[in-house]
DNA sequence: TGTACATCAGTGAACGCGCGTTCACTGATGTAC
DNA sequence: TGTACATCAGTGAACGCGCGTTCACTGATGTAC
């Protein structure tokens, strides 16, 4: 019963969740191995039994943090959208005021690539992979040319991405609104 | 003859053009003030006779930063244009793959709006001070109705930092490539 | 014109602290007989 | 069923290091007489 390694991969998942959404809080330089760990319930000793380095955590938490943002922002109650009507749900999903005040359950683009790129080519072949992926659920809800898609989905996401990052960056909720709605409308 | 707070005005400006760039570049948390002390070509010790704390500097090189942007992306060299002739030229110098590569004088949106939506009050205020007279360029250069330009020169300001955030993120020179010109075109 | 003193921008050693990482150890669990 | 041993996930103290910040000092320059 409760087989060891059970418990270890238990523990590796709860350290990669804890990773996804303080990363995206706090960004990745901005959290502490000490920190993710306390967060994952367990102590730093432990880290390197599961992870070579922080680095290689981050790699693997941009899959989960992806994961999450894709599921919660993208498709969860979305389920027979497509086209222009699953656009409108969806950047309206994206473009809200909770979105811009839960980083850490949210999308990992506008928390993290600015990180992201400043790190080695793996953990930038890791980021790829994920856009990569958000962008195919993207192509396949918006139909069509899948050219044509491919060029939309790129414009929207990259639109959404910079409302967000803005909406954060100011003081003022009011003009943080309006720049959120500025980008919803089509 | 060398009036000496001519000589401190001109290591304080050396320091704020420092800053400008390597913030930029390495990100505000990823530059330590030893690193900016040594790029304006003084000692860590003198940097406190200057300015209050890091975050300060913060504060001030943001409008450094935002002027040296504006100037090399949104008017040097365009100078009668107005409408769709100054956007088009805009956007196509704003989504290159040099504008890419080198972050320490370009756009400062890409590159610090994470960090700083993980700042103080006062550096969301800053930031939100200069986000507002780039949008106050976009609206004299787009010209016609104020409140519809405003809508614009935001959706596009918005694109436009996220296409570039995604481009420097994901590895692949061809996909950044494409990102971009997904988000010129209109 | 020359000497003594005041000013002050900049220096560099030092501070306490938190970081990523290592490692000897603990203690709960599973296995052998 | 009970005892001795092996395994191994997790602990927590310790490592060297770089950080932001402080401070006693230096040395060039300007001022007073």
């Amino acid at each position: 019963m409760s087989d060891p390694s059970q418990q270890k991969e238990r523990s590796h998942a709860r350290i990669v969740r804890a990773a996804s959404r303080l990363f995206r809080k706090q960004g990745y330089r901005g959290t502490s191995v000490d920190t993710l760990m306390q967060g994952a319930g367990l102590t730093r000793g432990g880290f390197y039994a599961h992870f070579e380095s922080k680095s290689a955590l981050l790699r693997t938490a941009l899959g989960d943090a992806f994961a999450e943002a894709r599921a919660n922002l993208f498709e969860r109650g979305l389920d027979g959208l497509r086209g222009d009507a699953w656009l409108a749900r969806a950047a309206a999903r994206y473009l809200t005021l909770a979105h811009r005040e839960q980083p850490e359950r949210g999308c990992a683009i506008p928390t993290l690539a600015a990180e992201v790129a400043r790190e080695d080519d793996e953990t930038r072949r890791a980021f790829e992979r994920e856009v990569g992926s958000l962008l195919a659920v993207f192509v396949t809800r918006l139909g069509g040319d899948p050219a044509e898609a491919r060029v939309r989905a790129i414009r929207h996401l990259a639109g959404w991405v910079g409302a967000l990052s803005l909406a954060r960056a100011v003081h003022d909720d009011e003009l943080a609104r309006e720049i959120l709605d500025a980008c919803r409308s089509r």
